[in-house]
DNA sequence: TCGCTGATGTACT
DNA sequence: GTACATCAGCGAA
């Protein structure tokens, strides 16, 4: 049986609850105090059929086996020197995730700072970049549920955009399937989403409704 | 076992 | 624009 949390995360198409998910608050409880910060940037990896899926094909492995446990689980791995880390969607054995690419910084700013050695946008645009400004550093929490857990998603609190742009996903192979599929969705005119240009930013806003 | 490849970020030119 | 840090998985051998 699913709990409530869990059930915002399936029944849906992954696309609308990517959709969904920008605005809401990721928190962390780190060893050295909380960081925490609103989602501005999101990518939908739609398992088996996405050819951009670390599940593509069915392809299934010790390290992407977190992609197929419950919704609303941690999927945190790695990429090169770096960690990402994805939110578990859909029913069991059904591998499809979100990927956290942006956040804007709404607790802990300091903290952030400290983890991260630079200041402005650069503290968290980018899937790399918020998991290190959160404090994270291991794969620890991989597979473990966001409900009621150090690291996790605030769903009863959030701002809501004022727009949301749909765009081809970053890093993916375009010549691929689905490499121009528009599942990348972000806050338009927020200035922590990955890219975002200087003159579009929206300084006042961040693109958030009033 | 070897070599290649990334859902990346930084520091350069 | 380009180089590179650095690591698990995978296919070839």
């Amino acid at each position: 049986m699913l709990s409530a949390y869990q059930q915002f995360f399936t029944g849906r198409p992954t696309t609308a609850i990517a959709r969904d998910l920008l605005g809401k608050l990721v928190r962390y409880q780190g060893p050295d105090g909380e960081a925490a910060g609103y989602i501005v940037e999101c990518e939908a990896y739609l398992g088996e059929n996405d050819s951009a899926s670390h599940a593509y094909n069915g392809r299934r492995t010790n390290y992407s086996e977190s992609l197929y446990g419950q919704p609303g689980n941690i999927y945190l791995y790695q990429i090169r020197a770096h960690y990402c880390f994805d939110i578990v969607v859909q029913a069991v054995n059904e591998p499809q995730g979100i990927l956290l690419r942006g956040i804007e910084p709404a607790i802990g700013q300091a903290l952030m700072h400290e983890h991260r050695g630079v200041t402005g946008v650069s503290l968290t645009n980018g899937p790399a970049k918020l998991v290190q400004a959160l404090g994270i550093h291991s794969r620890e929490l991989d597979g473990q549920p966001l409900e009621g857990n150090q690291l996790t998603v605030a769903l009863d609190q959030f701002k809501i955009p004022r727009e949301i742009i749909a765009t081809p996903r970053v890093g993916v192979n375009l010549s691929g399937k689905d490499g121009k599929k528009p599942w990348r969705f972000y806050v338009a005119n927020n200035p922590y989403v990955s890219g975002m240009r200087k003159r579009e930013m929206d300084l006042e806003t961040h693109g958030w409704r009033d």
